[in-house]
Order: structure tokens, then sequence, then C-alpha cells
DNA sequence: CCACCTAACTGAGCTGAGTTCAGTTTGATT
DNA sequence: AATCAAACTGAACTCAGCTCAGTTAGGTGG
């Protein structure tokens, strides 16, 4: 199983802090973060119960944390897609792409985020929840700040219709995030299909003129 | 309080569910479900703890409930806006706007069914959870079918390009209920011009064609 | 080889929100 | 007043999350 998208640079050679991360996505995306008990990760990582709390104070600090490594990853994501592009319509085309450029590990945890977003609206007990909390809430505001900025961008240079870019770039991560909800891994739909059909919603949404009535 | 999106036929005279519904609903809305001691909604009625057992069978129990009643809301408001319109244009746009023609308790009972609804994905140990987990999903396809099938009319009248109509079905309710998670009565942005503005979003990705490339 | 240190870990037990249960109250009906 | 069902309660139980005091594993300096 891949653990790239869940170490960190001050995790020592002993860790099991990226193992534990892994496995909790697992847990958390088969039967969601309520439901999976805690002592069922430690389980699978191979160690006690108790033994988690040398890395996690609290089974929610566990889940911000992978809240947290998702989000990192998205917005870093977001700018490599759209570095190179020349234009702002080809920007978005591949800010979308690459919001779906991902292995099944990595849906897993998009499909956490979008299903615990909420934890994030209200204050936590403890001090490193709260850290982790607020840490997640700059990276939401970061990443909904890209896509506005580049909105803001492609209607100063006249290729998108003036709108709110704030709506707008909140608008565009509902639809692409809410992907989430019913995709499943080995389902029906290849996520290469959702990831085309859904473009070109974007696109039409941002760049299209008002159709006539009728 | 209104109580009216909460009340059901089978309940007598002094039946406090639908007050229990509605403390539920403040309390799950505001600090979200799991945060929220069921004892809470217990005090807010202001019965015992234990008398909310003779309601439901379980707090998990009153969530889906609450998600259930949400969820048929939603499919008759749908079938109420749209049953007058002469267009599928015109019945799309009195379709989102319906979408959003809530009261705040209301809003927030969406804000709660969009917040938990992964907790359909699984099944659940008891019979009565279970049973309205299953009318959850009904209405779940319900509510994906009524905007399909008022996508496929538009096609087949020529209206809307042809696209897969499930998940452009799929794509608008995202991007419509997406809008929950970061609404808040009272915040800045009125719900009549969120509503303006994610209709023009959805007719411009149902009607709109592919933008010249640039 | 040993002393030492820190990260990693454990078993026993605590805590508290959700829940069960046996029994009581309330209010309508006859 | 007698009766019955719905509504309700206090005490106690459950069990997943968590705390704590103490132990093991692996690496470093003498």
């Amino acid at each position: 199983m891949s653990i790239e998208a869940l170490t960190e640079a001050d995790d020592g050679p002993r860790s099991k802090r990226p193992a534990i991360l892994a496995a909790a996505v697992e847990c958390f995306g088969e039967v969601g973060y309520e439901a999976t008990k805690w002592s069922e990760v430690a389980d699978r990582v191979g160690i006690g119960q108790t033994a988690l709390y040398h890395y996690f104070e609290s089974k929610a600090h566990c889940l911000l944390t992978i809240m947290r490594l998702g989000l990192r990853n998205s917005d870093a994501a977001f700018r490599e897609a759209t570095a190179g592009a020349s234009s702002s319509s080809d920007a978005l085309r591949a800010a979308v792409e690459a919001a779906y450029a991902l292995s099944p590990q990595e849906v897993q945890q998009n499909r956490i985020l979008q299903s615990n977003i909420a934890l994030l609206a209200n204050e936590r007990a403890s001090r490193r929840e709260e850290t982790e909390r607020q840490a997640c809430r700059e990276l939401v505001a970061q990443v909904e700040h890209n896509w506005a900025e580049l909105l803001e961008r492609g209607m100063a240079a006249g290729e998108f219709p003036r709108r709110d870019p704030q709506m707008m770039a909140r608008s565009l991560l509902g639809l692409v995030v809410g992907v989430w909800r019913w995709y499943r891994p080995g389902g029906p739909l290849e996520l290469r299909t959702i990831s085309d059909f859904i473009t070109g919603c974007c696109v039409r949404m941002v760049a299209g003129r008002e159709p006539d009535a009728g």
C-alpha cells in the first residue's frame, strides 16, 4: 500500500504514524469515521490499542490529520497542474483533471475529507486537535483562493465572463468534490470518464454565456 | 418554531416526536451529530433522557428520521415546483429555485442530511434504523430520478444537448446541495443571491454548448 | 560489555455517552 | 371510580475511547 500521501517530514524511521494513517484511511473509508472502532485500526497495524496514543492524541486527531494531509495534497496538485498552463481555460481544465488524478487510497482520503468536512466548523477541546483543525481551515481557504484566483485571471483576460469569483470557486469545488459522495473505485464508471464529464461541466459553467431562453 | 417539516401522520396529539426532531435538528445543525449529546436533546424538549427511547430506538434512528423527512420534503418540493413548467428549461430553473426556498430550520435539516449522507452507505444493525436507511436510499434514488427525467425530457425536446442524464443529474445535485456546506443563515450572502447564481450555473451546465477553445 | 536514554509499547483500569429495564405517572375512555 | 395505553422516570449496565504507571526495544557513549 502506498503511504506517500500520508507521510510527513518529522516521522522517524521506526515510526508507525504513516501505517496508522493508512489503516485509518481504510477503516474510515470503508465504514465511516464514527462506525470504525479505534481498536480495529490498532489491530490492522498490529499494535495494542493504547500504542495509538503515542502517535495521536485521539481518534479525532487522527481523522483531522488525514484531512489536513488530503488538503495539503490537493493544494499541491492544483499548483503543479496549473503552473504551466498557457491560458486560464487550459488551467481550469488542468485543475479539474488534477483533482481526479488520484490513487484509490487518495480517493478514499478525499471521500473521508468530504464526509467529515463539517468537523472543521466547531472548535476542538484539545490543543493538538485544534491545531490540526486550524491548519485544515487555512488549507480549505487556500484551495478556494487558488480556484478564485484562476477565475479572476480568466475574467481579467476576457476569457471568462465576469461573475463573483468566490462563489464561482465554491460552486466549482462543490461540483468537483461532490463526485466523492457517489463514486466508488471499481464501480460502473471509470474515473477518467467522470473527469472528462465534470471538466466539460466546469468549462460551460465558467466560460459559457447565458444560452437563449426557451 | 415550525414543526411542519418534521411531522408525520402517525403522531398522536400528546406525542413529543416532532418536538424531539426539532430539538435534534437544532443540536445536530449547531455542533454536528457526533458532538451533540443525546441528553442535551432531552433537556431542550424538557424530558428525561430515557423518554427519548419511547420515540426513537437510538440517536442514529433519530438522525435517520430527520434525513428521511428532509429527503421527503425535497422530493415533494421538486414535484410541486416543476409540475406547471411549460419548458424543460423553465422546469430546471424552478427546480433549482425550489431547492433554496427553505426556512432556516429546513436549511439546517438539509445541512444535516448533507453532512451525514455517508451514513446511508453501510447496513445498520437494528431493524428500525435499517428501515429508515432503506427509505432514505430509495428517496435519494427518487430525487436523482426526478432530475434525470427532467433532463431526459429536455434532451428529447432538443432543449438540452444530449449528455448522460444520470451523471448530469448527480452533478447538478452536487452543485445544488454543495451550497449547504458553506452557507449559513444570517451570513454575508442572501439565499436569494445564491439561488440566482446557482440557477445560472445549472442552466449553463445543462443547456450550454461547449464554448470555443482558447 | 555495560550503563544509559528515548521512542515505542503494554495491561489494567477509568470515564462517560448511549442504552436497557423494571416500574410509575398521566390522561383519556367507559 | 376502574381501566388501559401512552408517556415517562431513576438506577444501573455497556462498551468504545481514553489515561496511567510501568515495561520493552533499539540505538549511543563510555
